[in-house]
DNA sequence: CGGGATCCCACCGGATACTG
DNA sequence: CAGTATCCGGTGGGATCCCG
């Protein structure tokens, strides 16, 4: 191998790695995935609502990772007109393709269990 | 529906949250997962080598880092009986699993960085 | 209902120096 | 070479109270 070519291999390294922490960067945290899990099985629901399904989140916790989920375009925010005003949260479109993504964590975990328990 | 497939159901749904958690616990933190992709792409390293190549990380953080990775069985430590002594890491079989789900989230991470170039 | 404000602290992770 | 020891700042995240 040449200088040329290590240069390339270690430049698409570079950028694999980049997009590895790209992501977990973005996923990190204890309770963003978790939600972006019980969004993409349940659609839409409002920020009570997933308070309760989440169980034992600090609201404060849980706006704070939903603005930054809005930031990054995985989640949408919808202020309904109603009384008392109710708040919609649903994924995007971008934030749907995570799915494999969420389906391979919840797969690897499952077997992980299992072979620990070995 | 009645109550018996609404436990059912979230009987189910809470195994999946959980199986998320156990798996983003595992490879939360800056360097864990660039250090098992490292690995998975090299094949065996030896610390000072994965040290170059993660360029950054602080010795300690290194050692840390595959102690717990070692006790969740993913890395394997072998000391070999040199002058001095050199130890090399290697995946274990269960750690090589994380294929899968290390290569969608390399995929995922190159498509959000083109989705939100947008 | 949907949050924000405040307080608090454990722990993560960096820098540096040192050891067998 | 392969780590460990020590110090230290930032922050992730819980608890609690409050507001429109």
């Amino acid at each position: 191998m040449n200088k040329k070519s290590d240069q390339i291999i270690s430049e698409q390294c570079r950028q694999q790695i980049r997009a590895l922490t790209d992501t977990m960067e973005l996923l990190s945290g204890k309770w963003k995935i978790v939600i972006l899990g019980t969004l993409l099985r349940n659609g839409t629901l409002r920020f009570m609502e997933l308070k309760r399904v989440l169980d034992g989140i600090a609201p404060k916790k849980l706006s704070k990772d939903l603005q930054e989920l809005e930031l990054n375009q995985l989640v949408r925010r919808e202020v309904k007109d109603t009384k008392p005003i109710t708040v919609e949260y649903s994924l995007t479109d971008h934030g749907r393709t995570l799915d494999v993504f969420i389906g391979e964590a919840i797969h690897w975990g499952l077997e992980h269990r299992k072979e620990i328990i070995k």
